[in-house]
RNA sequence: GGCCCCGUCGUCUAGCCAGGUCUAGGACACAGGCCUUUCACGCCUGCAACACGGGUUCGAAUCCCGUCGGGGUCACCA
């Protein structure tokens, strides 16, 4: 039975990098008819652990990585708070403890950090002397009489290797004499996260840890307590990281700063900035940005195209196989075709794939994502007639692939919301203040007066026949004619706009950008 | 700095383990064109990589050695 698990932190917000980490545990679980579980990593957070938490797991339940135990759900090994487990770990440093795997050890941070010092003026790799280490309860005693406190170390072996076979990088080699002595318990009893980490992963019955590089490091430690503990070894599966965009550093939201430089990130960035301002949200950069799973929900991204993406940073099938189904993910998915080099975050690319998953969205479905955010922007009041939907269906095909994230709709389609619209910057003086302009849109005005039927067939007839009695091209006319009735410059086929919008709305408008040059 | 990991187009990658079919394939991005006098989509074309140097071999992106480069990690954080 294999079990795998993913670790959050509650930081009040789900990073890219840990979703991608997240799929690939979901994914081997699911592959292989296991569970996967989410275990909270609290032993250092002090309050506030559900707020900061809630996020995440909207996170991963609106990406669809549903896990069999864990917060909200509970299991058989609940609770699955490590701030709520610490008769487990006390337990283990108990027993570590007694099986001098462990030493108490009184020295002060000023006494390691003078080791330490040491240790680098000569050049040599720092190792704590053990010098204050507790070896019998009187030494402790004496100790604490000098009033000292002490933590919990572990006695690490100062000699040989260990060789570990990794999932994904092969067999990895450790010297046992490059590891400190780590602090497993601190000296008002709480534990740090390489014991818990253990503890908790043979208690849950972990079979696979799949976790990111950087933990790499940490393994043998890891390792070294599992087994002076008696527990058997789970599997170890060391992904690359996500790296920032256009390098390979690892991708952290820290450096938001220098990823706005990159020019595709701060497009889309700046895309959803926009969408944000038009839904009137209250957004900071530190929590609202590209590195930021909620930004992709609020914007209205497709979670199918983000899993999509991230399935594919770091891991593929063959040489040609770009989209897959969540089942396709599933059936396919092995930890041997994960790659070993770091891969950077690609926004342009994430970009792309959602493209395709919109193109791919059934018509109604599409209309129920974008009326969501022509509600949540005032632009349509809720209950929505089924006549205002029907319409709506009929603005989102003529938009069609224009609409990127369900939240582009308020771009393309706000004018016909409102009657009070603006008019793009310069849109007036470059199409309608041009000479003749004017006069030429006010014929056409009249003219669409005997449209009959008023829809697109007989509009586009009417313009054509427009244009020979004139003797016109149709740039010379269908310019001005966009801006008067949408405001843009830019926007789906004019002839779907005018139809829409329905004769009476479209002389209107036409009389209010005319009043409004000529005044 | 020590230790460890990694190194194919700008980016994600296929190929590497089992050397030839690789004048290195696909995708995104980019450039040009077609379509449409908007934008988007779509279609066509183009640009563009085996980090470097030695070996082994008839033959190396693939195997070996070295160099260089990049990164991760060295906590009483997780």
């Amino acid at each position: 039975m294999v079990r795998t698990r993913f670790a959050p932190s509650p930081t009040g917000y789900l990073h890219i990098g840990g979703v991608r980490t997240a799929l690939f545990n979901w994914l081997f679980a699911r592959r292989h008819g296991g569970q996967f579980l989410l275990r909270i990593d609290d032993t250092d957070q002090e309050r506030n652990v559900e707020a900061a938490l809630a996020p995440i797991l909207h996170g991963f339940r609106w990406l669809g990585l549903d896990w069999d135990e864990g917060p909200e759900v509970g299991g058989p090994y609940a609770p699955y708070y490590q701030s709520q487990r610490l008769p487990a770990y006390q337990r283990a440093v108990d027993k570590l403890l007694a099986g001098g795997f462990a030493y108490r050890d009184f020295a002060t941070p000023e006494e390691l950090q003078t080791e330490r010092e040491t240790a680098q003026a000569e050049k040599r790799p720092f190792l704590y002397s053990r010098r204050w280490m507790a070896e019998t309860p009187e030494d402790a005693q004496r100790f604490e009489r000098e009033g000292r406190s002490g933590v919990v170390r572990l006695r690490m072996p100062r000699e040989g290797t260990l060789r570990l076979k990794d999932l994904v990088r092969g067999e990895v080699d450790f010297d046992w004499a490059r590891e400190q002595d780590h602090v497993i318990q601190r000296a008002d009893g709480t534990c740090l996260y390489h014991l818990a980490s253990v503890v908790d992963d043979f208690d849950f019955r972990i079979t696979h840890v799949i976790r990111a590089e950087e933990h790499l490091s940490n393994t043998a430690r890891q390792v070294f307590i599992a087994q002076s503990l008696g527990y058997a070894l789970p599997e170890y599966a060391h992904l690359p990281y996500v790296a920032e965009p256009g390098s390979k550093n690892k991708l952290s939201k820290r450096k938001l700063d220098k990823y706005l430089k990159n020019r595709d990130f701060a497009l889309v960035n700046e895309h959803g900035l926009a969408i944000a301002q038009a839904l009137g949200l209250a957004t900071t950069a530190d929590t609202f940005n590209p590195v930021i799973v909620d930004f992709y929900e609020q914007v209205g991204y497709l979670p199918d195209a983000i899993i999509n993406y991230l399935m594919l940073l770091g891991w593929s099938l063959d040489d040609k196989t770009e989209f897959f189904s969540r089942q396709q993910m599933i059936d396919n998915f092995s930890l041997e075709r994960v790659t070993k080099a770091p891969a950077s975050f690609d926004p342009k690319k994430l970009w792309s794939f959602q493209d395709h998953y919109m193109q791919q969205l059934p018509l109604d479905e599409k209309v129920e994502r974008t009326l969501a955010f022509l509600v949540r922007a005032g632009l349509v009041a809720e209950p929505v007639s089924a006549d205002a939907r029907q319409k709506l269906a009929g603005i989102v095909q003529a938009a069609g692939d224009r609409i990127k994230v369900s939240g582009d709709i308020l771009a393309y389609a706000d004018f016909f919301f409102t009657d009070n619209f603006s008019y793009e910057p310069d849109a007036l003086d470059k199409r309608l203040r041009k000479p003749g302009a004017a006069e030429l849109l006010e014929k056409f005005r009249d003219r669409m007066k005997t449209v009959e039927p008023f829809e697109i067939g007989p509009l586009e007839a009417a313009m054509h026949e427009f244009l020979a009695a004139e003797n016109i091209k149709i740039g010379d006319i269908i310019h001005a004619l966009r801006v008067a009735v949408t405001g843009k410059s830019v926007g789906p086929g004019i002839y779907d706009c005018l139809a829409l919008l329905g004769r009476d709305r479209c002389l209107a408008r036409i009389d209010r950008a005319l009043k409004l040059v000529r005044s």
